[in-house]
RNA sequence: GCCCGGGUGGUGAAAUUGGUAGACACAAGAGACUUAAAAUCUCUCGAUCGUAAGGUCGUGCCGGUUCGAGUCCGGCCCCGGGCACCA
């Protein structure tokens, strides 16, 4: 065996082993435990980066450990294949989408190949095949056939230059990233998901999901946001565009009283009827207009807004309630109007204090304080006052009466009112899984009855217009013997990653979306590993369409994922300068780092002229920040196993991960000189049958190390998938080993059994290395061996370190004997200089033990 | 703006249930080996005062609870993620 750990034979050999071998192949089998661990699968970019290296090597840390432990395990991995990135590239670089898709999958299987990850390969999907999406168009059907999914009119980004759609990544400071024209919203019809229909099921379900992260949880909770409140009607004094009510929902009903102006959106029918009467309002209507959809720009505009001259009937006081239109009201939430309270709403105060609205206090504090309201509003809930025979009352006695007495007069009632809108599922782009739909000559919408509805992938892309729009070829279509126009929308990307996990379970299944057999085997997830970015969109259409196919009898549990692991992300220092307010980043390899004294970077200069750049500090890895490093470069020159055990030891994997290239090389250290430890002991004669009774105080020691080790180990694991405290546990007994002395027959027998549980240990994380130095010292396979058991004689101790504290502050620290009761405890700490120096025995007030830990003495001031 | 995280030495981090702050590493410094370098091995390494023993301070900031707070509570500052068409 060679000297020189040499990371590429190792890699090459142990990854031939595994594939000739298949064992990872998943096979359905009742008498064995599954387990099914699922990644979240890639975006087929170009390469990896090191943000899927790192979500990688944390899943498939979990297969291998849970394989250890018995279990059957599936660990899929496929790909993300439809979206915009191709789209762009194909514009760029004058390629189809579709090829270059399919050659960066080619690219990128071949590096998670390299990087040794244990995946049922023969379980691959790839959401761009027909074979695919044939399934999810399908099933969208069904959905239209149950009333699930339904047409309706939703605003777009509109380039008013190019005539087309854009995404929110699309426009930059309100304009188009092409042409730079001011970006307008566009109501366009569109499909959608009754996803607020499963409203409190994905609320109530939460609750079952102890296994998954509890920011996650609270996340999902407030983005479904459920709320109770009251709908009011608001009369109106003549008709207005039909209307004869203007119909607010409000949670805070109690503050009704304090109305002072009501708010609607530029679409809201009233408005676009009080523009034919004043010109100044159609202005005002498109300016409202102006900008894209995004919640964060809603949120950061400034408050603007117009009166119409129209008003709505108070309808408790009659009194009348100017009707302003209001450029942060939008039409898509609630009613797309609102009931305006400035005394007790903050948004509404500054809107007020803008416009010189009245301001009318109805809320006091529980003390009937005095409320001050120049400078901002009182948004607590309190005590009514100013509200004629509502005074008095409480939030909750405000709301039920007012329910009463406007529910009998048909103005009002309670209601359960959610954040949550139901889900668009239309793009106006060419690659993604056509909208199985077609449109009849009288407008009817029939769904397809022949799946799937192909995508044509020899196009050429013009860089604006999708290549299936105005295409007669793909549009025209017959239905039942009728002519018919075909939709030439496609799916929003997140619904093929809505249902991915379970057409793992049979990727090839020709007969129906899932082979009910695997599915009911595989199902659920056990472990699903991912991006916190993904924490309310991705994980909540997932669990959305569980439930759907749920109902729809595909699948049996009500949840796809029992646990999940939100991983960090992968940061890296950026370096740039500024030039005309944009900044111009560079790679570090393009700049060279002065250091001070104590190793910290004080000056970055670009070797390319010498002269200084800003340092950014850590960004997310990305191409635009320039920061990213390619874990090809990585692998190339330390190998698959440094790059893991590099990702597993940096930080938590909840946490964020910061680059550095010093810790690669620490990381790629250790496993040489664990390469030289084991070579070097496997040549040592053959060590004897272990005489755990017959062992001296060192030998004690180094088992006692090893069982410490593997009972730390197997619970980080196992609990609380804290991967480098699992590395810095097995290099302390790496240490330990490394310098144990081996003297006579039974130092030989303790290191063997401590290596051996090294490696059992450290094979999830660096698992090729493992494979071959496991083959020195044991017959077998590392994979098929049982975990090492638990030797808890080896864990006792005779005696322990005890601190003794005085008022909390450290003072000794006793040898005691592990069986030492309080009395002889405190006899040895009084007889302790130190602890007589601060703590004289009859000063003590009060004595605190913690057994095996700390006896805190207490002594007066 | 709203929701969710995070902040501990020169650096990445550890401290699992309120009980010894800084495990394990990286960087830096010193030494051994070497003709030399690389590699390897050994030692030092929070700040500060002290010859030393040891003292004092120290987990973003301010305050609180407790015998005891990195950990719990209240307020604030800074950084990051998400906000429905990036995935």
């Amino acid at each position: 065996m060679d000297a020189q750990y040499n990371p590429k034979v190792v890699e090459a050999n142990a990854q031939q082993h595994w594939q000739q071998n298949q064992v990872f192949k998943a096979v359905v089998d009742s008498n064995k435990e599954k387990f099914y661990c699922l990644s979240m699968f890639p975006y087929p970019s170009g390469r990896l980066h090191m943000g899927h290296v790192r979500n990688y090597t944390i899943g498939d840390v979990i297969s291998r450990f849970q394989r250890s432990q018995g279990k059957n395990v599936l660990q899929p991995m496929g790909w993300d294949a439809f979206g915009l990135p191709a789209e762009n590239a194909a514009i760029k670089h004058g390629v189809a989408p579709a090829k270059w898709t399919l050659e960066n999958i080619a690219y990128m299987k071949n590096q998670l190949k390299q990087l040794g990850f244990a995946y049922d390969w023969d379980r691959e999907v790839t959401t761009c095949q027909p074979e695919y999406y044939r399934w999810e168009q399908w099933f969208f059907t069904q959905l239209v056939n149950k009333g699930m999914a339904y047409k309706k009119k939703s605003a777009v980004n509109w380039c008013p230059h190019d005539q087309t759609v854009l995404a929110n990544e699309q426009v930059h400071d309100g304009g188009c990233w092409r042409c730079g024209t001011t970006v307008v919203r566009k109501e366009i019809d569109q499909w959608f998901i009754r996803i607020t229909q499963y409203a409190d099921q994905l609320l109530d379900g939460l609750d079952q999901l102890p296994g998954w992260p509890e920011s996650v949880r609270a996340m999902q909770r407030n983005w479904i946001g459920r709320s109770e409140g009251l709908r009011i009607r608001f009369p109106l004094p003549q008709a207005i565009a039909g209307l004869e009510h203007l119909e607010i929902y409000t949670t805070r009903p109690d503050t009704l009283m304090g109305v002072t102006y009501m708010a609607i959106a530029a679409d809201h029918p009233i408005a676009q009827h009080a523009a034919t009467l004043r010109p100044e309002l159609a202005d005002f209507i498109s300016e409202c207009k102006a900008g894209g959809t995004s919640e964060t720009e809603l949120a950061n505009q400034e408050k603007k807004g117009m009166a119409t001259g129209l008003f709505a009937k108070h309808p408790i006081s009659g009194q009348e309630v100017p009707i302003w239109i209001a450029n942060f009201v939008l039409m898509e939430y609630g009613t797309g109007a609102v009931m305006s309270v400035p005394a007790h709403d903050q948004r509404d105060w500054e809107f007020a204090q803008a416009y010189g609205l009245p301001i009318q206090q109805v809320i006091t504090g529980q003390q009937g304080e005095v409320i001050d309201l120049s400078q901002q509003a009182f948004t607590d809930k309190g005590v009514l006052i100013n509200s004629g025979e509502l005074d008095g009352l409480d939030f909750q006695q405000a709301m039920d009466k007012l329910a009463e007495v406007l529910g009998a007069k048909d103005l009002g009632s309670k209601q359960v009112n959610y954040r949550l809108r139901d889900w668009g599922v239309s793009r106006q782009r060419y690659w993604g899984a056509p909208i199985p739909m077609m449109t009849l000559a009288d407008g009817q919408q029939v769904p397809a009855e022949d799946f799937p509805v192909e995508l044509p992938t020899e196009v050429v892309m013009d860089g604006i217009n999708s290549p299936i729009k105005n295409n007669p070829e793909f549009e025209q279509t017959q239905w039942q013997g009728q002519a018919a126009t075909r939709e030439s929308d496609t799916f929003d990307t997140f619904m093929e990653s809505s249902w991915y996990y379970a057409r793992y379970c049979s990727p090839h299944y020709q007969e129906g979306m899932v082979d009910p057999t695997e599915a009911n085997y595989w199902l659920p997830v056990d472990q699903y590993i991912g991006g916190i970015e993904h924490a309310t969109m991705h994980l909540l259409y997932f669990r959305f369409f569980h439930k759907l196919m749920r109902d729809q009898g595909l699948v049996q549990s009500d949840e796809p994922a029992k646990r999940l692991l939100t991983q960090g992300m992968v940061l890296a220092e950026t370096y740039y300068r500024s030039q005309n307010g944009t900044k111009e980043y560079y790679t570090p390899e393009q700049v060279d780092l002065t250091k001070d004294d104590k190793g910290r970077v004080i000056k970055a200069l670009l070797k390319a002229d010498g002269q200084p750049v800003e340092i950014g500090g850590m960004e997310k890895m990305s191409k635009s920040k320039n920061n990213g490093v390619d874990p090809q470069a990585l692998i190339d020159l330390y190998g698959a196993d440094t790059a893991r055990l590099y990702t597993m030891f940096a930080a938590p994997p909840e946490q964020s991960l910061e680059w550095r290239e010093d810790g690669v090389q620490g990381a790629h250290k250790f496993l040489q000189r664990l390469w030289r430890a084991v070579t070097a002991f496997a040549e040592q004669s053959k060590a004897p049958a272990l005489a755990k009774t017959e062992l001296n105080e060192a030998q004690k020691a180094t088992r006692r190390k090893v069982h410490e080790t593997l009972q730390k180990v197997t619970q980080d694991y196992a609990e609380r998938f804290a991967f480098n405290t699992v590395v810095a546990a097995n290099m302390e007994l790496f240490n330990h080993l490394s310098r144990h002395e081996l003297n006579g027959p039974q130092d030989l027998a303790v290191v063997a059994e401590g290596y051996q549980v090294l490696l059992q240990l450290l094979a999830p994380i660096c698992p090729h290395i493992c494979h071959e130095l496991w083959s020195l010292l044991q017959q077998g396979d590392i994979l098929d061996q049982p975990w090492p058991v638990l030797d808890s004689e080896a864990l006792v101790r005779d005696s322990i370190t005890l601190v003794v504290q005085v008022n909390g502050k450290v003072r000794a620290r006793l040898q005691v004997s592990a069986t030492a009761t309080e009395e002889e405890v405190k006899a040895l700490a009084f007889a302790d200089e130190q602890v007589q120096k601060f703590a004289p025995q009859d000063k003590v007030k009060k004595a605190i033990l913690v057994p095996g830990k700390l006896l805190n003495l207490v002594v007066a001031g």
